[in-house]
DNA sequence: GTGCTTATGTTGCCGCTCACAACAATCCGG
DNA sequence: CCGGATTGTTGTGAGCGGCAACATAAGCAC
């Protein structure tokens, strides 16, 4: 017979592992009496969760380093992130990326394939992956230990699943995309939105940083969301929260690829943008961008129009939400840099009365806000469960 | 030097006390044998703990009855609603109400104020709340002892600090309700949004009972909602999550008291359902209703006007809470009973495609729901810290 | 350099909490 | 009246973190 346990008590110590590995993981190199004083436990406790964590392989411990002040130098414990990664991959329309990222958050090698935007097949996009996958961990040093798989997906995720229900542009329904690359592996698989994992990633070390409540915006062609909520990720029922691409800005709108009538990102997609620019369909936003760095006729006046419709819809999440913070990341990062004043002006027009304190910025992690997402999602099982693995 | 201790092993036994409170709180009468089931914990430990209770007049434990099965009979425990009890007060723009709610939340007695709105001085209000409080106090039996009074105002109410930030229907503007009660009483007070603390009670105890995702919807002339997201409430960064009324479905619409355009309770409130009926100024929802019924000319049409932007308004929420529930209390709920199948078709031609699952239904706890909330955030640091009182 | 101060690492002990097991109590069914 | 089943009761034990005493290692003043 099997020790059942719930044990209260095994539970304190697995928290308090938890508790001390995720501060390492999130906040980078810290020494002993540093970790005393961050989780309040006592130096004796510390030291003893310390151990079993280098036990266990999962941090380092380096020589005491002089603080300068006076006492005993105290030793430095940081992540061991030559020992312990996991990969990453984030799948959107235009790019299909992998990362090998170690402990801590640090990528310490990265892959994409080239001509992506030609095919999305699935068993095309598995094999990708998996030739991805060789790369990364032949570059791997042979102590280095791979804990998980993450994936970021530009289509609604079923929570715990790993199916993705549907991604219109990779023009995907129903894929059990979670299950099929658990069969090419023994490491556990994990999937998520694009929008939820970004939002994640800025939240834990990105422009969020600190920020219990925010919301992150990003999209390629469409648009999409990532919510943080009272320091947690809004999911849902079924883990479709944050799909704002879709709610309704203009009932007089535009037909939009889904069917109905003014929705979000018809009125501020990449379709939208050229639209409004005049400019010829296919043109990139990085054209765009040069387009109105040149002063090109219309490209103004259209953006206005754009980061209009942009600002209107961020007040409405504003109103929602109550952020502290919106991150503005992928295509709206550079609807934001192009359209900034609109978009607060058109902001401050339409938010209720006592929210003067709402930020505004672009991601703090480039485009690389999902994968490292991604990453995050890979780690969540050995950062909640230090013992498990 | 006192005690300081973080001490995580009491913080154990706070965590087992309030669970084993809040279950009861929450659940009602329980045998300790279904105590031991529901918590995972071990008999001797429920017994030590419903034993510490029983000491702190939390709980009281009756003779053992007999189940029916075989085996010995267990002891019924429950929460003691005769002897701890709060003060509930619920402002709202038709009525002043004010309950004494025992622990397990039974409105033990209740009284309210006429021709309430007449006025909506704050000093008047708060003469208001003391007489009520005054009768409700009288009625109490001499052993029970109040714990609390918590607030319902329908208004923007900051986190913490208990301050009205803005109620427009009641006038208000930066009233620090909750300063101005605590001078009146030893007593914690707290003050909340009503329709965050409706959505508290109809999570806990009304429609939305073990559904951790949801959307409460509700009014007076207004539009208000309270969110509830992984069984927690949502109250961003201020607090003042949830203000839906003010969001814009239709850029094209009616000019709102806010002085933007086409907010949603500029589409669906009191005003608007009397303009789109053709009713005279002045007529109650209960009237409405009754025009309804009998058929009046324009009134059916005019109230599928309402139930669409109700639906599209609705779609939009669903689309970014991925809620299984919406709950239609307040005018909403009139609103829902006259126009439910226009708002389900309105609804279901908005949402993103595998959104079969959300529910849509009516408040469980009637119109009392705010009423119940409030009373819940008076218990909530009793209920956190069982030892605290 | 020497001694003082400050801060940390190390170690053994203690109190607390919960799990567990053995026994007692109580009900049901035959 | 007896056996089976379930629960209450009680004493014991293991695990965990706090604590205090001591050891160690730096800075600082002379």
């Amino acid at each position: 017979m099997i020790r059942s346990s719930t044990g209260t008590l095994e539970e304190v110590r697995r928290h308090n592992l938890a508790t001390v590995l995720r501060l390492l993981h999130v906040h980078g190199p810290l020494s002993r009496a540093g970790l005393t004083a961050r989780t309040g436990l006592n130096r004796s406790t510390v030291r003893a969760l310390v151990t079993e964590l280098a036990g266990l392989g999962l941090v380092a411990e380096s020589s005491p380093v002089s603080s300068g002040t006076a006492g005993r130098p105290s030793i430095m414990v940081q992540p061991a992130s030559d020992n312990v990664h996991v990969l990453a991959v984030d799948i959107g329309v235009e790019h299909l990326t992998a990362a090998r990222v170690g402990l801590g958050g640090v990528i310490l090698d990265r892959t994409a394939v080239e001509r992506w935007r030609s095919s999305y097949d699935v068993d095309v996009t598995l094999r990708h992956i998996a030739t991805m996958r060789a790369t990364l961990e032949a570059g791997a040093p042979a102590h280095s230990r791979c804990v998980g798989i993450g994936v970021a997906v530009c289509g609604l995720v079923g929570s715990d699943t790993g199916v993705v229900r549907f991604a219109p542009n990779l023009g995907w329904v129903d894929v059990p995309l979670g299950a099929l690359l658990a069969d090419t592996t023994t490491l556990p698989v994990a999937v998520g939105n694009e929008g939820d994992l970004g939002a994640r990633a800025e939240h834990l070390r990105g422009a969020g940083a600190g920020t219990a409540n925010l919301v992150y915006l990003t999209g390629e062609v469409g648009l999409g969301a990532g919510i943080i909520v009272g320091g947690r990720p809004l999911a849902g029922a079924d883990g479709y929260a944050g799909e704002v691409g879709h709610t309704r800005v203009n009932p007089g709108g535009r037909e939009c690829r889904c069917g109905r009538r003014g929705c979000w990102e018809t009125e501020v997609g990449e379709d939208a943008v050229l639209r409004a620019t005049g400019l010829p369909a296919g043109t990139s936003m990085a054209e765009v961008m040069s387009a109105y760095a040149a002063g090109a006729p219309g490209v103004r006046a259209g953006l206005a129009t754009i980061g209009a419709w942009l600002g209107a819809g961020v007040a409405d999440l504003v109103n929602v939400f109550n952020p502290e913070l919106v991150i503005f990341a992928g295509l709206t990062h550079q609807l934001f840099q192009l359209t900034e004043p609109t978009v607060r002006s058109s902001l401050d027009a339409a938010l209720n009365a006592p929210r003067g304190r709402v930020r505004l910025t672009v991601a703090g992690l480039g485009t690389d806000s999902a994968l490292l997402g991604a990453a995050e999602l890979a780690f969540a099982p050995v950062l909640a469960n230090p013992l498990a693995g």
